[in-house]
DNA sequence: CCACATATACCCTTAACAGGGTATTTGAGC
DNA sequence: GCTCAAATACCCTGTTAAGGGTATATGTGG
């Protein structure tokens, strides 16, 4: 059975194109086609309960109605309908609050017709795609959020010396203002803070400050 | 650059199977196989820190050591290695242990080979490829776990570019890196940057990364 | 006493950042 | 139509950090 998808996309010339890669693809029917949101709920309207498109490949954003609002409204009154993310980059706002507005499944613009087509099969199936990058993004943010209560908090067992150096590199000291208020040579400064890196498995000063405030090391 | 990977996997046919299919893939390279979790780990012993493999293609059942328990462990001691994990069903309960484990990729055992060499490619840009029927079970749990983000706090009036730009420099990533994420020329990363930093008073990332995490500007 | 961890100190090279400019384009608001 | 904020892009130079070493002194525990 065939897919039968909507396209919702301001840009002309991108909804043309995708319509025209499309067509090489027996199994892809394109119902209609929309430049916003309110557009595309106005022509959902017209169309009985059975004939509704199984997917609507949506723009994030969009002039008037954007992507996510959209996404609210046509799974709050059509919750059958699967909808399929286009997003120019990997914003995990957006991500995110499209999550929540019902999307399933996130494509990168630039990917090839091929990755679009195998996404709309995915999804008529009933799997999310969901791009690499955003997957990423995903896991991440639910390894933060799921807490991490595992017998005992992470030892990254600092010794007292490491934890004054983690204490600068928070307070954002060079390692010249380190060696001063430390009263040891610069040098031995650097080999601190290189030993600090291996133990919390970072290679930044940025990361450093991350895992400190995050795991909390300090404090 | 080729994709240095293990495989972890305890049925020896599927093990030699694997190795056979991926020897058509110039880009992939394998390092070695072990039949369970201890062999593993053991194996990762013998190897200098950047001699060691990039991915593991992980078995989730396996005898002894899990595929999740070695997940664990390896993470905890290679922090760098990303893991893909192979499932022969779409198991909810052992796909949130992977995530917490520190998995980053699922593929499913019946994927055609292609299916795995873009997934290793994808996971070695830093995706994290995850199969549509995994990620279904994903969204779902999120959107029931979600919760709203408080408001009400210290506004320093980023814009929503610098929002981003300011995301991407808590993340660690370097400006090359940014510039790539966000489609923009590392000039312009650095122009955004040096706006964000005068907006919050700051001359460096680490404190960047103070003030957003104290200050609560992400979340 | 010996092994080990800790703290100290120095060398090198390359990559990245920080701070100072200027300039163009675009869209919103007056 | 003009102004302004925002986003984009580029130039310069100097400083700092990152990663790879090696080496020494000083404890403590077995």
């Amino acid at each position: 059975m065939s897919i039968r998808i909507a396209i919702v996309e301001d840009v002309h010339q991108i909804r043309k194109n995708l319509i025209t890669r499309f067509s090489f693809f027996d199994d892809i029917e394109i119902l209609f086609d929309a430049s916003n949101g309110i557009e595309c709920i106005q022509k959902l309207q017209n169309y009985e309960d059975s004939e509704l498109p199984d997917i609507l490949l949506m723009d994030i954003e969009m002039p008037g109605l954007n992507g996510i609002e959209t996404t609210a409204k046509v799974k709050k009154n059509y919750p059958d309908i699967d909808i399929m993310m286009q997003t120019v980059f990997e914003d995990r706002d957006n991500l995110f609050k499209s999550i929540q507005a019902g999307a399933s499944g996130y494509l990168l613009k630039d990917d090839p017709i091929e990755k679009y087509v195998d996404a709309l099969r995915d999804m008529k199936e009933g799997g999310a795609p969901v791009s690499p990058a955003m997957a990423q993004k995903l896991l991440d943010h639910m390894r933060l959020h799921a807490g991490a209560p595992k017998g005992g908090k992470e030892d990254f067992d600092l010794t007292s010396r490491e934890l004054d150096i983690l204490q600068c590199v928070v307070d954002d000291l060079t390692e010249a203002q380190i060696a001063d208020q430390l009263y040891i040579s610069p040098h031995t400064v650097r080999t601190h803070i290189k030993n600090v890196y291996k133990k919390l498995h970072v290679h930044s000063r940025a990361s450093v400050v991350r895992v400190a405030l995050t795991k909390g090391l300090l404090s």
